[in-house]
DNA sequence: ACAATTAGTAGACTACAGTCTAATATATTA
DNA sequence: TAATATATTAGACTGTAGTCTACTAATTGT
């Protein structure tokens, strides 16, 4: 049961807030993060700047808003397979990771790049982004070490980092992550 | 010899490019990469905005120059240590890097985050800032293959994406790489 | 009805990186 | 000395993100 608490004043359009973040993906996708500009997202989708501040501080506020639901089907709970092993969990997971990155690879480096040089944008960003991948992982590993698939010795913490920063490092330097890529981490991270 | 090919027209004045780093460096260093504009450079270094035009493309541009020699210093070849293990020198390698980054990472975070819209800036930033820490690590992983310190089946490029991104990641989310996580990326890229 | 409150619109405004222009300065070459 | 070429300067100009203002619209509470 959720309570419309509702208070005075005009209520905000329902449909405003989807309208601007699927004008905004679209055009992202379309044009690159710098090369769409708010007065064109406001002009295409037919409304006044202000109507976009009112919801979002800053345009990467926005952007990140508008490819959250996209980037947080590409990293979700691993379905069925719990009989898997954690080696496969964590392929699984990075090949997801990079399926999703060959489409948004361009806005996520320009939404890592936006949170550079803005703090507030920055926590948001690691809160909605970068933590839930990384809990994600720490959730395989830990399972690994039960399991006796990596040592109980070996840094989670560390493991996170070699993981995440070893595909973080050749996107944020031009390249695209594969498929052998993942298959290198796995066997880096799991070998005997 | 150096061959001093001049042609006609007034020559640039030899001082000017030094004092502008220099002034970009020092207001840099103090207030961050975003709040120095280039209205304060010029008006520090009492020149004119196209005098620094003139010589770079763009702010991310002079601020590479700006803070390259120092860079260098902090990624050149170990001196002394060929008898050293080449797990040592990783050690060494990571510390001295980290050492930089205490005084200029924000600066760092910055240039990076500037390559991700800018692919002229980008390519020149790998050229003069990644791919020199690049061959350094390579470097030191081949002897360590050749030493048999590691195996020679180890896929060198993602060592180097592991080792890399494993202070890319955490530096560009706002943590500060320090000795613990060097002496764990060491032991990890290491394990028996 | 009417006051209070919030949303939305249009457009002026600010600060910034980077471009362009017109004038002047300093060099080479003939 | 004259022609040519490049450097430097001051400042106008453009395009951008984000702020601010004045106005109108839609809702709640009295």
């Amino acid at each position: 049961m959720i309570e419309e608490i509702r208070n005075a004043g005009r209520p905000r359009n329902p449909e405003t807030a989807d309208k601007i973040k699927s004008v905004t993906l679209r055009l992202m996708r379309a044009q690159g993060y710098e090369a769409v500009s708010i007065a064109s997202i406001i002009s295409e989708a037919g409304i006044a700047k202000q109507t976009i501040y009112n919801r979002w501080s800053t345009k990467a506020d926005l952007v990140l808003d508008a490819i959250f639901e996209e980037t947080a089907r590409y990293a979700s709970s691993p379905h069925n397979e719990n009989d898997n092993t954690s080696s496969e969990q964590l392929y699984d997971f990075l090949l997801a990771v990079f399926e999703h990155l060959k489409q948004d690879s361009p806005i996520i480096c320009a939404l890592i790049a936006s949170a550079q040089d803005d703090e507030a944008f920055q926590q948001s960003f690691i809160n909605r982004f970068v933590k839930p991948r990384e809990l994600l992982v720490e959730k395989i590993l830990r399972r690994a070490q039960s399991r006796g698939e990596i040592s109980d010795g070996r840094d989670v913490q560390t493991l996170l980092f070699l993981i995440h920063g070893a595909f973080w490092y050749p996107l944020l330097n031009g390249m695209k992550p594969d498929q052998i890529l993942a298959r290198n981490i796995v066997d880096e991270i799991f070998r005997k």
